[in-house]
DNA sequence: ACCTGAACACCGTTCAAGT
DNA sequence: ACCTGAACACCGTTCAAGT
């Protein structure tokens, strides 16, 4: 038979979706493979690199290219793309969320992401700060989207608020609400589409400087945008 | 003697500090505590309930009254509050990101982040998602500084990235570079104010509308999402 | 009510021995 | 080279029994 590296990968990619991540085991991957969980061992140092594998086949299309369209567009194509390639496999946000070793096409993509952003104007640096940002958001979003999917529905944050009797003020419970009531993806759009706004206005020369670029944040004089306030 | 729950908790948050969270079992945080691991079970239903409490206590502080400035500044105040909180103790960040059912504090921080968003000029319901979005890139950001500050210096992205022998734009190299080499303070303020800035012109009536602000990202580039429809 | 002592049902990992 | 079988050193959790 002998197993290769690939075929550990594309088993745990499937035990994934049919079990989960708190179900996958040395012992219970291997058997999916007929195979003892010590065997594994022939084939990856430890759990962690198979993991770290995994994420990295996870995340496989990330560096496909981009459409020729403005740099806003495809930072948001990144973000899309991510969060799709996270939500394809059951659990797939916190298996790559636990990557501790990133690879190839983790590097791949980053590398991409830090291009799109330097050809929208930022310095190399600042880019790499921002593409971790936006992954960090997806990130979160995902575990967060793939969390409330395998849960029991009595057992939201707004029951628990409830059980917990703290008094909160109905602009939040709005909110609470809305996390049930709106579709995720809307949600995830809204979140990108605030990010790359500030960029668009960070990034390009002209347009920068609305506020000072660095210094204390509560230097700042008042009432600049006051009347947002209603 | 008579454990309560709380000095569970500070013992918790005391070996935290000391051992870190992949050291905190039930039988070790029992022994420092003199007792053995089971007893711990008297005060909390399993050790999910008492990272969650631990959890909550690590954010204890977010809550606290806010001084009247612009709201700007306010949301940047909560993101170096948070910060700093999660900061506070040796892996704060990952058993915050751990949290399964929120906590008093929680609910309160995160209220005081919505009114904030809110008196910004957003709708309830956005206002709600971006709190969210916040949260994850400080989370984010935070379990990442945690996690470099206890790496040994040989074992970085470069250092992989080389042994990977991945082909990377230059502009990335730099990228990783200042990952090392920037406090990270001040990569933690940029992407901040990335997200404020985005907030300020997706937020006020008056501003808006230098893009779309609803409607599918795909219908300005066609096609290119080919590639992820599975 | 709180804790001990001991068990149960697991883990990840290692390694001589087989093929 | 790859896998088995069995062990090692742990886990979280439970529960009768003690105080």
């Amino acid at each position: 038979m002998a197993l290769r590296k690939s075929d550990v990968v594309d088993a745990a990619l499937r035990f994934l979706d049919i079990e989960g991540l708190d179900q996958l085991t040395m012992r219970k991957l291997g058997a999916s493979l007929n195979v003892h969980g010590g065997a594994l061992y022939r084939h990856f140092p430890n759990k962690e690199a198979l993991l770290d594998a995994v994420a990295d086949k996870i995340v496989q299309d990330m560096g496909d290219p981009l459409p020729d369209s403005p740099w806003t567009d495809q930072v948001e194509i990144l973000g899309n793309r991510l969060r799709t390639a996270l939500l394809s496999h059951r659990d797939g946000a916190r298996v790559v969320a636990g990557t501790f070793a990133p690879g190839v096409n983790t590097i791949v993509g980053s590398d991409m992401a830090v291009q799109v952003l330097c050809r929208a104007g930022l310095p190399p640096a600042q880019a790499g700060w921002v593409t971790f940002a936006l992954f960090y958001y997806v990130l979160g979003h995902t575990i967060e989207e793939q969390a409330q999917r395998q849960l029991p529905s009595d057992n939201n944050w707004r029951v628990r608020n409830e059980r917990l009797d703290v008094q909160v003020s109905p602009q939040f419970a709005v909110a609470l609400d809305s996390l049930w009531d709106t579709d995720p993806a809307e949600r995830f759009q809204y979140g990108l589409r605030v990010f790359v706004e500030g960029l668009s206005h960070l990034a390009a020369p002209s347009a920068q400087q609305t506020r000072p670029a660095s210094g204390d944040a509560t230097r700042e004089a008042p009432g600049k945008r006051g009347n947002l306030a209603r």
